[in-house]
RNA sequence: CGGGGUAUGGCCCAGUCCGGUCAAGGCGCCUGCUUUGGGAGCAGGAGAUCGCAGGUUCGAAUCCUGCUACCCCGACCA
């Protein structure tokens, strides 16, 4: 066990916040409810944006950037989606700061009173939509596809560093089409996009479904989601993307010419995925020991420890160690050398494995003579010692092997805590131990708000390809026809 | 926003009840020597107006009042 590291089973909280920290990934800042993102961590959210990016791009999606600053005014346009976000809305009144007369100090300047306030965005559909009245006035301009890389604010009661924080980093798509077929069939690329980045980059199995009216986001007619399962039993949404019907285009008055040359209110959508998945991927995989990165996200893939007495025996070993580098970089594999002369190849191998890195290679005077390495995974944390001959390819090899192996255990990890309950006591007992929960529901809300209130259980999602099967609901004993999801979740 | 707790070098923390060489210890940091195949050892060294503002007192980390921040548990949320 990692020396620093609280473990899961003693206190799950507790040994994410110490991962976070020790792995150097983000820090609680001097600001309430917000953190700092350390270059490591955030290394991890430049490859998720960067695939990302690559995949909203290959289905014809472009980037652009929206202000930070809504016009108070805009929020009063859509009221569903207000009602929303109205309590958790940082608002700036005033544009100025001056020096007390008497004491100094720096103070706000009540002459400088915005006319009108500014709400730092929430998210930014108003804004957004005030703009698309004047991009879109034919079918010709449609699709429009856009998605902004930006950051958000939402004042949060209580903060978690990734999962929850005031301020975050997002990426918002915000799409108009000409029919409602057309949107619906976006709102559902894309999170197949969420899903397949999810499950081939990040390692992470997940759920896709929709949301339950109760947990729909305001304003849009369908919320579509990924929900994954933390290691604690607990579910994370991980990703949602909604279908808002025409409900902005009517707010901001964003209508276009028809190819029958009638004016209609265009189609909406708009989804998005948030830093907070690097909380959902430290959760998936760690493990006591530290962080374990999936290598295809992991920002160094493999890390280089040489093992030495001398400063001769050193040399020798750098210089094997810069073709072995050229190697894996030729493959496209980033490496890291170690060759820190402050630290004992035993704090290295600890402080590499804390931080999650994949492989680990250890080079001494032995191997030099022997012409192996000796390869350490750090999925399994099993050694072996290998011949140097071909050993860019037998890492190439080993990081795909690391990938899968990283996969399958989240994925068998959450198949067996995925229960199917029929009976009210039995899925009381159930939900206390965590895992998702697979029950007939009758579809109303007050059941739904019931179930919440009795057993902090929500509805996770309703399956997308669920199966219909007649039952009866677990709570009301009403007629349902098809199983939701249950679960805690974060 | 309710309930509870905490605040002492970069970090963890002792000391607070019973005011007076009390600012202790560990980690980390710096220097030197020895070390280096799983978190090294020894020696020396730097670093704290004890969260902030008042008050009591000859004297306050310690007692009193007010404030602020953070943490945990709830309600709310991605």
């Amino acid at each position: 066990m990692a020396k620093g590291i609280t473990t899961k089973e003693e206190n799950y909280s507790q040994w994410y916040n110490d991962i976070v920290r020790k792995a150097d990934l983000a820090e609680i800042s001097a600001v309430r409810g917000s953190m700092v993102i350390k270059p490591y961590g955030y290394a991890i959210w430049e490859k998720m944006q960067s695939v990302l990016d690559g995949m909203f791009k290959e289905t014809g999606h472009e980037n652009a950037y929206f202000p930070l600053f809504i016009p108070k005014s805009f929020f009063s346009k859509e009221a569903s989606h207000v009602e929303g976000f109205a309590k958790e809305c940082a608002v700036v009144t005033h544009y100025r700061l001056k020096n007390d007369e008497k004491t100094g100090e720096i103070v706000v300047d009540e002459d400088a009173k915005l006319e009108e306030e500014l709400i730092v965005r929430p998210t930014s559909e108003t804004i957004i939509w005030d703009s698309y009245r004047n991009w879109i006035q034919s079918y010709r301009d449609l699709p429009l596809l856009i998605n902004q890389w930006a950051n958000v604010v939402r004042w949060e009661m209580r903060t978690r560093l990734f999962l929850r924080t005031a301020e975050f980093l997002w990426q918002e798509g915000h799409t108009a089409h000409e029919t409602r077929e057309e949107a619906v069939k976006e709102a559902e690329l894309i999170l197949k996009i969420y899903a397949d980045f999810a499950e081939k980059w990040m390692g992470m199995p997940v759920l896709k479904g929709v949301k339950s009216p109760n947990e729909r986001f305001a304003g849009a007619i369908e919320t579509y989601c990924i929900e994954s399962l933390m290691q604690d039993g607990k579910a994370l949404q991980a990703g949602t993307s909604h279908f808002l019907g025409q409900n902005f285009a009517k707010a901001f008055e964003v209508q276009f010419l028809s190819r029958e040359n009638k004016l209609e209110y265009v189609w909406a959508t708009s989804w998005g995925v948030s830093t907070r998945l690097i909380g959902a991927l430290i959760m998936s995989h760690s493990d006591n020991n530290g962080l374990v990165l999936p290598p295809r996200l992991a920002p160094i893939q493999v890390v280089i420890v040489p093992i030495y007495k001398n400063t001769g025996q050193l040399d020798a070993i750098s210089e094997k160690v810069k073709g072995i580098m050229q190697e894996l970089k030729a493959k496209g594999i980033s490496v890291k050398y170690d060759n820190r002369d402050t630290r004992k190849p035993g704090f290295k191998f600890s402080e590499w494995e804390l931080k999650g890195v994949p492989v680990r290679l250890a080079i001494g005077p032995r191997d030099l003579e022997n012409g192996t390495v000796e390869v350490a995974r750090r999925d399994t944390l099993e050694k072996e010692i290998l011949q140097m001959a071909d050993i860019a390819e037998k890492l190439v090899n080993l990081l795909e092997k690391i990938q899968d192996n990283i996969y399958q255990k989240a994925f068998t990890f959450r198949d067996n805590n995925t229960f199917y309950v029929d009976n009210w006591e039995a899925f009381k007992e159930r939900i206390e131990q965590g895992g998702f929960v697979y029950a007939h529901w009758d579809g109303t809300a007050e059941t739904e708000q019931k179930i919440k209130d009795e057993t902090k259980a929500t509805i996770r999602l309703i399956p997308i390809d669920g199966k219909a099967e007649a039952g009866k609901c677990v709570y009301s004993d009403e007629p349902s026809t098809g199983r939701v999801v249950f679960a805690r979740a974060y």
